[in-house]
DNA sequence: TGTACATCAGTGAACGCGCGTTCACTGATGTAC
DNA sequence: TGTACATCAGTGAACGCGCGTTCACTGATGTAC
């Protein structure tokens, strides 16, 4: 890579890290190019060289921390190299809790309220899935059959078909539809603690523990044959 | 009530529900009182008149969302009259489901990303808290005991410490995390349609029967003495 | 190795737009006697 | 019932600020021969 394009990247680097820190004092919806630029020492006009248009970097910064999510997810899932699923589940949840609550800006850009009049590209989709792929990958470790009298009904199976064709085809769907709700609980929870509802409710101290204790009781539903 | 003051509560009305339209539009971040005032035909420092700032609206329209999810969430309670625990939670459950994706704006206002450099004061409390105060009221009416084997250890029972000392000194602890854990599922799963995460996802006409079942799973853990 | 040309980074000015908030004011509506 | 005064709603102008995006441009860096 010529000298060149070397710069080129690390102008690139220093946009969406002076955008990141933008997230963290005004938000997406306050996300300027202009103080970008400012930030840069360069005129705002300099900055339509490296992204055509905010929006562009909206979604770069999107990508980017779906990416980095599921890569921490992925590197706290694989130190326990093929843990058993339960191990694996609480180390993939709260990889999820620490990141989110270490970047509280980058996870409200991808967990928090949509930004009004933005659209996600298709870029998006294959980085906001490796969270929920690496925990299907542990769902599919389980052995274990869940019994008929908690089965879910037809109607119910029916919501999660394209997913189950698509990425899980030989899961049991009620598996499938249990591991849905502890993917959908870790982000419930970790959203309220990280927006701020957990204030004067759950003592900071335990938080922690509490988080990992909630998942283990959920993750129960998924390993009990009972 | 004189009729000045009732053109008064009018105007504060109309100022509320044009904002409310805003929200829908632009999101929290654009709420704009001079795009308000256009909308009355009024001039924009007149909107002064019914509001100190921008932020006394906001203020305004998160403690009407609140209160109005809290009082349909209580309205679904109330029709079953004394209903079985189970019966409860799935109405309640359902019942922030429904009014959030009718309300997707004024749901992603309180459970959405903060509004950055916005500090919600104290009168939002006890709006906020309507539905959890119903929650544990279900949790209170259950006389099922959670077997040792499942209980939390007192770490993770030191979480809901202050919680359970303000409100349900005598719950079972957990049985309050669990029931927390269910309220954090509900607030997960329900974000996660209304900001379009199941897109592509979850078949949308089976997504009620879908949440139903995953609701009556978790709450499970709450019933079932095993 | 040297030169001509193409590519690229960054400048500076401008367009057209929006915002929250303050302030002195006019005229209508209510209240106290 | 009538009048003087206080209260209130809404006006219009202004302050000071910010934004995204376009465009013609200069000068430096790279590339092909």
């Amino acid at each position: 890579m010529g000298v060149r394009a070397e710069s080129r990247e690390r102008t690139i680097a220093a946009v969406k890290r002076l955008g990141r820190a933008q997230l963290a004092e005004v938000g997406a919806p306050g996300l300027s190019l202009r103080a970008i630029a400012r930030d840069l020492g360069m005129v705002s006009s300099a900055v339509y060289r490296y992204f055509p248009s905010r929006d562009a970097l909206l979604t770069a910064l999107i990508i980017d921390a779906y990416d980095d999510l599921g890569q921490t997810a992925e590197a706290a899932d694989r130190i326990l190299d093929r843990g058993e699923p339960m191990r694996r589940l609480l180390a993939i949840a709260s990889a999820v809790r620490t990141w989110a609550l270490a970047h509280p800006n980058e996870y409200a850009l991808i967990f928090g309220s949509p930004v009004p009049g933005y659209q996600a590209p298709q870029d998006t989709i294959a980085p906001a899935s490796r969270v929920p792929l690496l925990l299907l990958d542990v769902l599919q470790s389980i052995d274990v059959r869940i019994p008929q009298s908690r089965a879910f009904s037809p109607q119910a199976q029916a919501a999660i078909a394209p997913l189950r064709r698509d990425f899980a085809p030989g899961l049991d769907p009620t598996m499938l539809s249990l591991g849905y709700a502890l993917w959908e609980f870790i982000v419930g929870a970790v959203s309220m603690e990280a927006f701020g509802h957990q204030r004067n409710t759950i003592e900071p101290s335990a938080r922690e523990v509490f988080f990992a204790e909630q998942v283990r009781s959920l993750a129960a539903l998924l390993l009990q044959a009972d």
